[in-house]
DNA sequence: GTGTGGA
DNA sequence: TCCACACAACGCTCA
DNA sequence: TGAGCG
């Protein structure tokens, strides 16, 4: 049995304005792999599809088509809504990385649970999700705030941009705690950070009752199904941006997500290697974490 | 992006 | 042989 | 039950 995808139209335009390529798209997940598959490793990958590129707004699948090569592994899961069972991409190596790309899925959506503990999410993200009035450094002081609550708690969160307008903080969590669990916690850091920041932050879901210029905390990420950009995924973006792990010392006004690109990121990457590798680390102590944040340090 | 079915 | 066409999500929340 | 949302 041979693991080989086979590349189809390396020459189609994904990005018009940039004319980036499919086959360049390709490269950039064959260069990526090293970095990029620890995040999607056994997890199951939601693919957004847009073979007829960006300007294109494609679909989302979850379900493996019949057609889907034998080496390609896959994982059922009982979708709930519909009674059915949705067979799931599952992409462990580079091959298989390749295979999903050359399908037209340029952003790369995986699960924050593995299929050998569905139910145990990693991570719990806390995805900040701006108006199109905020500008980018209203993102920046929200992360900043998390990040305020997170030391006042004794943990460490790990901050990336999403590649598209927001940014996203990732708390690990070590398969520790379910998804009750995280969404509790997440709706609750979210619920502090609007009370820190109430002119710019909403927990308000509707688009239509959000005031204009609000961003929306989304805690209602933390649940099991849900799947947000990949750290280092591509984006279907203009400019071809990437979700890219930051240093918290970045994570200052002026940083603009379009500075990171599938073509600019290995130099960056050469030099800080991965950030978010801590994010898979042994996840925080949840009642240590809640009790400092309950009883203020006595000094 | 691909598999199909009718012209 | 060619091309038009079908098909490719889920789950919560609120009204 | 259905529309909205990510």
């Amino acid at each position: 049995m041979k693991k080989k995808a086979e590349i189809t139209h390396p020459e189609k335009i994904y990005w018009p304005d940039e004319h980036i390529t499919k086959g360049e798209l390709i490269e950039y997940y064959r260069n990526i792999a090293p970095y990029i598959l620890p995040y999607m490793k056994n997890r199951p990958l939601s693919l957004r599809r847009q073979p007829n590129g960006i300007k294109d707004e494609g679909f989302f699948q979850k379900d493996a088509s019949d057609s889907v090569p034998e080496w390609i592994k896959t994982f059922e899961i009982l979708a709930e809504s519909t009674g059915k069972m949705v067979n799931y991409h599952v992409v462990n190596d580079v091959e298989s990385l390749l295979y999903i790309a050359n399908l037209g899925c340029i952003e790369m959506n995986p699960w924050n649970s593995t299929i050998n503990k569905l139910e145990n999410p990693d991570w719990v993200v806390m995805d900040i999700d701006p108006s199109d009035k905020n500008t980018f450094d209203d993102v920046i002081d929200v992360a900043l705030t998390i990040k305020q609550i997170l030391d006042e708690m004794g943990i460490e969160g790990f901050c990336k941009t999403s590649g598209a307008s927001g940014m996203h903080v990732y708390i690990p969590f070590g398969k520790k705690y379910d998804y009750d669990q995280a969404r509790d916690f997440a709706e609750m850091l979210a619920q502090l950070v609007t009370e820190r920041l109430p002119k710019i932050t909403t927990l308000e879901r509707s688009l239509s009752k959000r005031k204009k210029n609000q961003i929306y905390v989304d805690y209602l990420q933390n649940r099991i199904g849900q799947t947000l950009a990949c750290a280092y995924s591509a984006r279907p973006k203009p400019g071809a941006t990437v979700s890219t792990p930051l240093e918290w010392s970045e994570v200052q006004h002026g940083l603009s997500p379009k500075d990171f690109t599938i073509k600019n990121i290995f130099d960056r990457l050469d030099k800080k290697g991965d950030l978010f590798k801590g994010v898979l680390g042994k996840g925080i102590n949840l009642n240590k974490a809640l009790q400092k944040l309950s009883v203020p340090a006595q000094d």
